[in-house]
DNA sequence: CTGTTAGCGCATTCAT
DNA sequence: ATGAATGCGCTAACAG
């Protein structure tokens, strides 16, 4: 049997193998009959076209994505939009995890440009100089999913404004009645969206205004025991502490399992407020109040901003969800 | 500026261009001057080998995957030892999200086929009679990711026996001293994962002995709200219940939940045992006792197996984690 | 609508 | 250790 090629289907078919490959990706520039043909030698050998060999010459299909290590939480939702969104227009996804480091992240944008992406999605802003420079020069369009505020992106960005989802919950919790508001930060560094989060968070405690009290922060390492301790260090500062709001969920779980081993109601005693909404906020006893932004959507919206060429920067919105905690 | 090819970079290295080729993926063939030489125009220029093209000739070095639609919770873990184990051998991971229909998923497999992958991991068996001649067809190993029991692959498998696991589990329940162990399913039509911590279940309610109770078993949608509706119906059916066990974490988190909700002390008044270990089992009030399987270990050992061959089938095992709920 | 010709960029094969 | 010739399988460009 030979190796089953284009040249083989046509052989069989009694047509020129172009005349195939317009059956199989432009059917409507073939007439129906012999169309019908082909496709009826192709579904009986199963020939798979090699896209491989047809990326040599036509624009490829693929696009590339790098995803941070943890793939939990939130990104697995945004791989999931990506998916889709390329199943949905013929597209591939080609993904590399990333570490954080800068030659890292220049080493799996390399790899990627290497198979001729029609373009890249990158969880992140681009640090690495010389991988913005192979960017530019592979002339490949790129969409960068971040934090949206006071950034230049290369090309196109996806993203939401964490400064303006923190200062609204912020607010939201003042609005619910709560005097004292703390905040508990993971490590802001090299991090903007976290940073933002910060920044929004202070913002909204001076626009409260002079009446309220000044704001209460603490950092902590992303984990439900840095959330746990946490609480006990803020509660210890300012006992007239009523509510917090962590910037990640897994923080705000883990202080609310605290206030369960001290016994203090929540939101009773202590509220608490996350960001995130993990699958685990509706589910936890109490349920969290935190903020949901659509990562699936921004997953999706990426990849149809690369697809279709939109050069805007779109701002996918977060939405406040309340619930029992706070 | 001409396009950067190899044959640019080996004229300006004043070679011929296959042996930037040989510099570039076997170094060791090429005199280190030259080696140097050449190295230093690659990385002037920014020069990346176009591993399209590279793929012509040389079998890829692309592993694609099929994936379930949710890629939550473990799936995630597993793609995310994937990755690792991708990126530590020079491969690349083409993602395929799946749905579970045979057409769909043979869809899947034909466009992954179509990269020339030097291998494919699908996250079940393939059931797709189609699919199965297509991968055998293009003579590309697989590996298949799922219950390793009773069933023979296409190739090579890694996974776990949900049998031993569920059977497992009821029996440490059993051993510490619960006396009627009630266990809650997702609907197992059609996923032999599911069926088999059922039948495992009931093997070990069986090798616990005319003495004990029989089993007693509810399915329910994979959904929290699913596990506080089988606590409800079970508790309602033998008010002697004091053990549940979930088939999934999700589930016995929402009966945890319901526990809550009916003032119900767990483990005091119910016990709440749940399978899969995710992220919020350990977070929940009170954590869960659960069955851990290492997920991103069942992803790097699938990517081993395809890439150095092994045809065995791997049992990654599993783990009982003795938390507060049970 | 269909076919002919040519070549995508690299690595294999065979020389030197 | 280095190079020349050749073609991987397909599709763009140009005919007819």
């Amino acid at each position: 049997m030979t190796k089953l090629g284009m040249r083989e289907i046509a052989r069989r078919a009694g047509v020129a193998p172009i005349t195939v490959s317009r059956a199989l990706s432009r059917p409507e520039q073939v007439s129906e009959a012999l169309r019908t043909r082909i496709m009826a030698v192709v579904a009986e050998a199963g020939f798979i076209p090699d896209r491989v060999a047809g990326s040599m010459r036509s624009s490829g299909r693929i696009i590339g994505t790098v995803v941070p290590p943890l793939i939990n939480s939130g990104i697995a939702e945004q791989v999931k939009g990506m998916a889709d969104a390329c199943a949905a227009n013929g597209y591939q996804l080609l993904l590399m995890q990333g570490e954080f480091s800068p030659a890292a992240e220049d080493q799996a944008i390399t790899a990627l440009l290497g198979w001729r992406p029609a373009g890249l999605v990158i969880q992140a802003f681009v640090q690495s100089r010389q991988a913005r420079e192979r960017i530019a020069r592979a002339g490949v369009p790129v969409v960068e999913i971040s934090e949206i505020r006071g950034r230049r992106p290369i090309d196109r960005v996806v993203g939401v404004s964490n400064y303006r989802a923190a200062h609204a919950m912020t607010m939201h919790l003042a609005r619910r009645g709560y005097r004292r508001i703390g905040f508990v930060s993971t490590p802001v560094h090299g991090n903007d969206r976290l940073r933002q989060r910060r920044v929004g968070y202070r913002a909204a405690i001076r626009d409260l205004g002079p009446d309220y009290p000044a704001g209460l922060e603490v950092e902590v390492p992303i984990t439900p025991q840095g959330g746990a301790e946490a609480l006990s260090i803020l509660a210890r500062r300012d006992p007239a502490l009523d509510v917090i709001f962590c910037s990640s969920d897994t923080l705000a779980i883990g202080a609310v399992q605290e206030c369960h081993r001290r016994n203090w109601a929540v939101p009773g005693r202590m509220a608490v407020a996350g960001y995130g909404d993990l699958d685990l906020a509706a589910q936890i006893y109490p349920a969290l109040t935190t903020v949901r932004v659509d990562r699936e959507a921004m997953g999706r919206v990426a990849i149809e901003a690369l697809i279709h060429g939109r050069r805007e920067m779109v701002d996918v919105g977060f939405e406040i969800v309340q619930r029992e905690s706070a």
